[in-house]
DNA sequence: GTTTGCGTTCGAGCGCGCTCGAAGCCCTAG
DNA sequence: CTAGGGCTTCGAGCGCGCTCGAACGCAAAC
């Protein structure tokens, strides 16, 4: 399980405080100490997402997903293994529609392999200048809170 | 000018890699070099968001703006310090309705300044845990990329 | 046997933050 | 004198990503 690998370096890209929230660590796990096949309902709080969401994700054609005798979803751990994957990205701030591409090309066999790699690199040069940007807005933040909180002098400024 | 502190602070947590964007260091010296009253594309041009939204904000009631004898806003150094400081929260993922309160305790006279640092200290922890779910996406982000680009063993992943 | 609960499909609606277009005013350049 | 450019107000429209409601199916619990 590669899973492992890829906590222990967010953790320590995190580095130290604050514990790492529990969806986070969640989000991370694909899907190994899980029952195999899972119903909606599982998968979403998995995912800490809602079942509305998911059926939107499968009508979106992110995902192709199963059903039973019932006719209710079953998801296989390839589904959750790439809905994991699809969420992460989501949050990260990935467009739908950048999202539908990929999959596409994942869809489309290894010879896709370059572009997906493109577009991942490309993803990563995106959440590193928004990680700058929040950064900065951190900074400034906190700047705000000091001349604020930090003196009573005649420095408070109007805003 | 408190400017410098702040952008010296935001350069030392961004720390190394990548020199700071322009529109960053821009974004943080809040009108020092620029002229004293500005029109709307000036200050449009000097936070990089369009005239359109600058007309948007002050129908928001983010910011007043006087007019000059031919009903054109003119921004002075207030205003331009105010939408510096705004836009900046924007950036950071403030909601408009947030910052409409936000101006609306300012209004209100000094006797709000709990309430705003309330505000701000919690905007500050969003802003962390925001850049922590970044670093991890980051992290996850790189994982997939080296399965792709870093080995061409069987290791490669279906997705 | 009826209620409760979880699932289904489909299409419509919504909240957010802009973004744009129309119609008009004023100034300056050619 | 006219054309162009930049500004004004106002209201409408849009793109995104969900989010929801209606009408229905099936199954286990009471």
């Amino acid at each position: 399980m590669a899973t492992d690998d890829l906590m222990t370096r967010a953790l320590d890209a995190l580095g130290d405080d604050a514990p790492l929230s529990v969806e986070a660590i969640h989000s991370l796990t694909d899907a190994a100490h899980v029952p195999e096949p899972m119903t909606i309902a599982e998968v979403a709080d998995l995912l800490d997402i809602s079942p509305h969401t998911l059926r939107y994700y499968e009508r979106a054609g992110l995902v192709e997903v199963a059903r039973d005798g019932y006719g209710h979803r079953v998801y296989d751990a390839a589904a959750v293994r790439r809905l994991v994957f699809l969420t992460r990205m989501r949050l990260s701030g990935m467009p739908m529609r950048d999202l539908q591409h990929y999959v596409a090309l994942v869809d489309a066999g290894t010879e896709t392999v370059p572009e997906r790699l493109d577009m991942l690199l490309e993803h990563r040069d995106t959440i590193r200048r928004r990680i700058r940007e929040l950064t900065l807005s951190l900074a400034a933040t906190e700047y705000k809170i000091a001349t604020y909180g930090g003196s009573t002098g005649p420095d408070v400024q109007d805003l």
